[in-house]
DNA sequence: GCTGAAACTAACCCGTA
DNA sequence: TACGGGTTAGTTTCAGC
């Protein structure tokens, strides 16, 4: 992890599908090197993979929001089993564990406010949810700064 | 939009790297086709970019937290601004604009809990901030399903 | 570990249906 | 709009430094 790495996953987090050949030329060393370095990155885990930013709203998903779950306190030893279902949810986008109060943030794209409700209340049958709070999301921006 | 883009899509979000003749191969069309329609979704914007997803952890970041900010009421006129600030933050990763009691939630991946305090005063200084509140994310999980 | 060239592979453009 | 071939461009390997 030298600057050379750094300069890398800078480019890599803007442009994923950058070239080799364009890749090796911004951060000034050899097509081969900056290959083995890219390769290096990935399998080391700093690169976790390579994604495509896909617009929910040109999906069909124009409505999002945040809902923070409380779990029920003699709950926490089934935690896993929680995570595992709102993995599974199509409308569920990230799932951030959280200390404090709540216990979980899950941000969620949906088709519209029949959906949201619908959702919510799954969320609320879940014999581990002491209750949940939903906050309806104006815009989101993922910087690029990911380095 | 048909069925084939959905497809795509899905493919795209999983692996964003993916050669072109691959893709074509797993959806069943050829690969000249699948180069216009994979083309044609980043033009029309449903698809807003490729972006490599690096671990925080593994880039000296290992803090995450999530920040809700709460405005002073008379700052409704100057939400731009504050936009614009969080934006340059580079330990910012998200900025979620909500409605309900706080008006951002702000996803950040710092260095330690001394980049933390740091962070959480240069917001509380902002003239047009009114509150924050910190919760420290345990895990982060982005479920592939960005479809 | 970095480099440069050579062999291989994919991307891309165009004519055709 | 979808397809297939031929040209261009990029990826990948390897031996030398």
């Amino acid at each position: 992890m030298d600057e050379t790495d750094r300069a890398l996953l800078t480019h890599l987090v803007a442009d994923a599908r950058i070239t080799n050949a364009a890749l090796a030329e911004k951060v000034g060393i050899a097509a081969s090197t900056c290959l083995a370095r890219v390769r290096s990155l990935r399998e080391r885990g700093v690169v976790r993979g390579y994604h495509a930013d896909v617009d929910p709203a040109a999906v069909g998903l124009p409505l999002q929001a945040m809902i923070s779950v409380r779990l029920q306190s003699d709950a926490r030893d089934r935690l896993g089993e929680f995570t595992a279902l709102v993995r599974r949810l199509p409308a569920v986008r990230d799932v951030y564990f959280v200390a404090g109060a709540d216990d979980y943030l899950l941000h969620v794209a949906v088709a519209g406010t029949g959906a949201l409700r619908d959702l919510v209340a799954t969320l609320n049958g879940h014999r581990d949810v002491a209750g949940t709070v939903t906050s309806l999301i104006f815009d989101h921006i993922r910087t690029a700064h990911g380095v």
